[in-house]
DNA sequence: GTAATAGTGTCTTTCAGACAGTATGAC
DNA sequence: GTCATACTGTCTGAAAGACACTATTAC
C-alpha cells in the first residue's frame, strides 16, 4: 500500500470586472487558466495562490476560496497523476482590458441572459434537440438546467449546463465518440480549464446570493446602479431594480458617502460597503430578486 | 521552479445514524478519522474513498462529496508535505453501535442544543468570558458564533465555533501559548481531525437546508417523526413540528407507502423518499424551520 | 421640451411562524 | 380514564414581487 508519486499544483480562477464585464485571468498567449506548482516555500495552498498571482500580475487578491480538487487519471494526458487544487479569487478595480483578461461570456455565451436569450434559443436549444430525443431522462435534465418548457432560468446551474453540452458532444472538447459536427458558440480552453471556469462561475453566482462578495469586485465608492450592474453581469441576468434597491437597503449593506457621480441621467449618490456587516451577520448577502419582466 | 515531492491521501468523514444519533466512523483503536493513500489503481479521488470505505467496513457509501483540501506544512509533524483531500460521506441504516462509530456530540458537546443549552451556558460560555475581555472584537465574534446576547443559535456555524475555542486555548489541541488549564468538555481527536470533523458537521448542517440529503441516512421507509428526529439530531436543535411537516408536505419530498409503525403513541404512517425530486428540482431541500419555542 | 437614469411610495400575494384542536394507539 | 405521539386547520405578520409615480441631469 504505497502511495504513488504525485505532483501538486494550484489552479486559479481569478475574476475581475473590466469595464463592467466579468473577466477571468488567463495566460497571455493561450486560453489557459494560470497554474503554478506548490513550492516548498509556500506555507499553505492559499499562500501559494496569493504569492503566485501577485508575482505575475502585480494585483493583490482580495477574496480567495477553494473551489475543488481534481486528481483524475490522465487529466493532462501524461502518465503521472497530478493533483490540482483550484481556487476562486476576486480582484478589485481594473481599468482597461489587457490581453490576459478574457470575458466570461466569450467562453459561455449562453450564460449571458441579460439581453434576452438569443444564443440560447438561436443556437443552443436547437442543437440540444436531437440529443434530447435519444432518451427520456435527457429532456427533463435539459429543461431544468436550461430553463426550457416554461421553467425558470437558474443562473447558478452554469456547471450543470456545461456538463450537458459536454455530454451532448456540443463543445469541441467533448470526447470523440460523442462529438457533433457543429459545436455551440463559445471559445474553448486548454485541457479541462473551461470546466474549471464553469465551476468558478457557478460558485460565484451561488455565493452572491448569501454572502456580500460582490463588493470585492467594486471600487471603494460606487453608485447603486453600478452595484446592480455588477450583480447582473455576474448573474448574467437582469434584476428588478426597485426590489434590488430595497433588498440592499434593508440589509444595511451600504452607506452613502455624500459624494455624487453623473452617469448620463440624474446624478447618483455614491455609496460604500459597510464592512461591519461581515462581522455583524454571517448570513448576509445580496440576494437576487426576480428576473426583470420584459 | 520544481515541485516538491508530495504524498496524497484521502480523509473521510463518514456519517451514519446509530440509534438516531449522528455518529462518525473512526479507527477501531484511536480517535482518528479513517484515511488512505491514493493508489495508482484508483480512477479518481471519489473512487479512492468509496473503495476504501467498502473494504474496511463492508458498507457502501451513498452520498459522497468533497469537503476541503488541506496541505499546510507540518500538519503531521513530519518534514514532507502531505496533501489531504477530505470527503463527507453518508451511510444508511446502522443498527447497533460498534466501536468504530463515535457520536458527534461526544466530540462537540456544545453543538447539541436539543435538550437546552446546558453545556454551553454551564461550561463553554463562562470559559470564553476571560478571552472575550482581552479584545473588543472577540466579544462580537463570540456573540455571533455562539448565539449570545440574545442572538440566534446558528447550527451551521459549527466550524467557526470550534475555531473560536481553538484560538481561545479552550481545547487540548490548542497551541501551547494559548492553552488554558481547564479545557471545555468534549473528546479530542488525533492531529487536526477534530477540525476536519467540525468542517463535516458544518457542511452537512448547511446542506440539509437546501438539498434533500437526510434521506441518505434513513431507511427506505420511515415515519415523519423519524425524519424530524433525524434533522433535529443533525442540526442539534429542535424544530417546530407542525411547520416542519408542512414544509416536507408542500415540497412533495415524500409519499406514503401505506404501512404503519407504532412508536408508543398513535401509530404513524410510513413514508418513502420521492427520488424524483432529485431530478425535478435542483433547489429542493429540507429547510430548517424556526427553533422550537421552549 | 425629450431621453435617460435615480429614487420613493404602496398594493398584493405568498409563505414562515405560531397556536389551537382532533385522532388513535398503549397502559 | 391518562399519557403519548400523530395529524389537521387556521390566524397573523413579514417579506417578496410588481406597479405607479416623482426627481434631476444632458441634450
Amino acid at each position: 500500500m504505497t502511495s504513488e508519486p504525485i505532483a501538486a499544483e494550484v489552479l486559479a480562477v481569478i475574476v475581475a470586472l473590466v469595464d463592467g464585464e466579468p473577466c477571468v485571468l488567463t495566460l497571455p498567449d493561450a486560453p489557459r487558466l494560470p497554474a503554478g506548482p506548490v513550492l516548498p516555500g509556500h506555507r499553505s495552498l492559499q499562500t501559494a495562490v496569493r504569492s503566485w498571482v501577485e508575482e505575475q500580475t502585480g494585483l493583490s487578491v482580495g477574496y480567495l476560496e477553494q473551489l475543488y480538487t481534481f486528481a483524475d487519471r490522465d487529466r493532462e494526458g501524461s502518465g503521472a497523476r497530478t493533483i490540482s487544487v483550484s481556487y476562486l479569487g476576486l480582484v478589485r478595480g481594473l481599468r482597461a482590458r489587457s490581453g490576459r483578461w478574457r470575458a466570461w461570456y466569450s467562453f459561455f455565451p449562453w450564460e449571458d441572459q441579460r439581453a434576452g436569450d438569443t444564443v440560447l434559443t438561436g443556437a443552443v436549444a436547437p442543437a440540444l434537440r436531437t440529443w434530447v430525443r435519444q432518451a427520456r431522462a435527457r429532456r427533463q435534465r435539459c429543461a431544468i438546467t436550461f430553463g426550457l418548457d416554461g421553467r425558470p432560468w437558474q443562473p447558478d446551474l452554469a456547471l450543470q449546463r456545461y456538463e450537458v453540452l459536454y455530454e451532448a458532444g456540443l463543445v469541441p472538447e467533448s470526447p470523440d465518440e460523442w462529438r457533433q459536427p457543429v459545436p455551440v458558440p463559445g471559445e474553448r480552453m486548454d485541457g479541462d480549464h473551461r470546466r474549471v471556469l464553469a465551476t468558478g462561475v457557478a460558485r460565484l453566482r451561488a455565493k452572491i446570493q448569501y454572502r456580500p462578495v460582490v463588493f470585492e469586485l467594486l471600487p471603494a465608492q460606487f453608485t447603486l446602479g453600478q452595484l446592480q450592474g455588477c450583480v447582473e453581469a455576474l448573474a448574467g441576468q437582469g434584476v428588478h431594480t426597485q426590489n434590488f434597491r430595497r433588498l440592499v437597503e434593508q440589509q444595511h449593506l451600504v452607506e452613502p458617502t455624500g459624494g455624487q457621480a453623473g452617469t448620463g441621467g440624474r446624478p447618483a449618490r455614491l455609496y460604500r460597503f459597510r464592512r461591519e456587516v461581515l462581522q455583524e451577520r454571517q448570513v448576509a448577502g445580496t440576494k437576487l430578486p426576480t428576473p426583470r419582466t420584459r
